[in-house]
DNA sequence: TAGTATACATACGCGACTGTATGTATAAAT
DNA sequence: ATTTATACATACAGTCGCGTATGTATACTA
């Protein structure tokens, strides 16, 4: 083979990194050989090497494609419709948020095949370890909004429990989201993501004190 | 070296068990080889080839020491306190149990290390999806134990919610509790696990229409 | 007490995967 | 029109870890 253009040089990666994600997802990082990615990419070993140092490298930049769902919704979010009264339905915002994340992993086979070896096939271990920074910011980003969120709700509501700790709370909604989303990866056919994702977020804001919710959609269909 | 008392020879698995666990944690398990493994148990590869087939089978057999916190709990409290007004505190039961799971986490050493090693350090594939199928089965005996204990707890509380769904409402619990556990794991300076899981689980049962909480301890200390 | 099975240690052969070195046709720069 | 850097393919060691085969001292058994 001969040199191609760079428009055919970013095509070769983009399909080096398309090869490697569903190998990956299909046999684990550790067990994908760079030979393996190659062959599936209808490459050679040579272009992976040119284009990525190594694997480590290589997942890196796999990684970096998508943006997480959790980021991916919130700066989606906040270039959407502008907010009149804000702080009122700060809570408005943070629900269909997190339901706009559960419907991006049902829907988008690229982003559940990601977060799905982000999560089941690699093992957080020294040269991936960005993964877990990566994991650990966006948490951190969420908890920050989330917080706020429920500040401003809270403010506007009389109904609200005197007793609201926002970043108890804020973690809570985070480790239910999560915990939903990696339950329903590891066996997609146990639940409907979507319907016990509302149900169970509803759940729990109601707990925090937010019993009256737009009533758009709020009861599932039963 | 030469032949062992059985005593001796149980010891030596015990010890390559042990060596394995602190080596999965560190290392991952794809990166810990079966040298690894014995010269820090101060053996060969030679006795792990005795004791075990693979790599997967010296795993599986790792994992089969502990039972997992949320099986434990649920055995244990099941032996635990007679029941007099069963239904009547299936709830409390149940709000105890989750807080007993995420206090042997936080406590025993043991468990954390090997939930750990089942969460992140390993690859959810082929020869090792045993774990895959354990976390499975124990979530649906955490699912089942719960629907039963809320609905119960449903007949006996006037104040309950008409739209629960027992079915749904667990899997939202155990999605909580799991997502805690998971995230807490990931970097446990982030939050106190025991205090936060509490105030959430709280949260969450409140949300569910379960307004009066067993006074104990069941607002957290702020 | 001789024999046998046990609980390892040691030695060997092997394939697989990695990183690098080198070759090369061609797009792009001059 | 050369020249050069690019975008790979191919070739080459080298290491690592695995599985097995074999050796062996000793606990157990009859």
């Amino acid at each position: 083979m001969a040199r191609r253009t760079k428009e055919e040089a970013a095509e070769t990666r983009e399909s080096l990194l398309d090869a490697a994600e569903h190998l990956f997802q299909k046999q684990g990082v550790s067990r994908t050989s760079l030979q393996d990615i190659a062959r599936r990419a209808g490459a050679t070993r040579g272009a992976v090497y040119w284009h990525f140092k190594d694997k480590a490298d290589l997942f890196n930049a796999m990684m970096e494609r998508i943006t997480l769902p959790m980021a991916e919704v919130f700066s989606a979010e906040a270039g959407s419709a502008p907010q009149v009264d804000s702080s009122a339905h700060a809570l408005t915002q943070i629900r269909q948020a997190m339901l706009s994340i559960l419907n991006l992993i049902v829907t988008d086979p690229q982003t559940r095949r990601v977060l799905e070896v982000a999560t089941q096939k690699v093992e957080y271990v020294e040269d991936l370890l960005a993964v877990r920074q990566r994991h650990l910011s966006v948490r951190s980003g969420f908890l920050a909004r989330a917080e706020l969120g429920l500040l401003a709700a809270a403010q506007s509501q009389a109904d609200i429990r005197p007793g609201l700790q926002p970043a108890m709370a804020a973690q809570g909604l985070h480790a239910l989201v999560d915990g939903m989303v990696q339950n329903w990866l590891l066996d997609p056919q146990a639940f409907d993501l979507l319907a016990v994702g509302q149900y169970a977020i509803d759940v729990y804001l109601r707990g925090l004190g937010f019993g009256t919710l737009p009533p758009s959609q709020t009861e599932p269909t039963h």
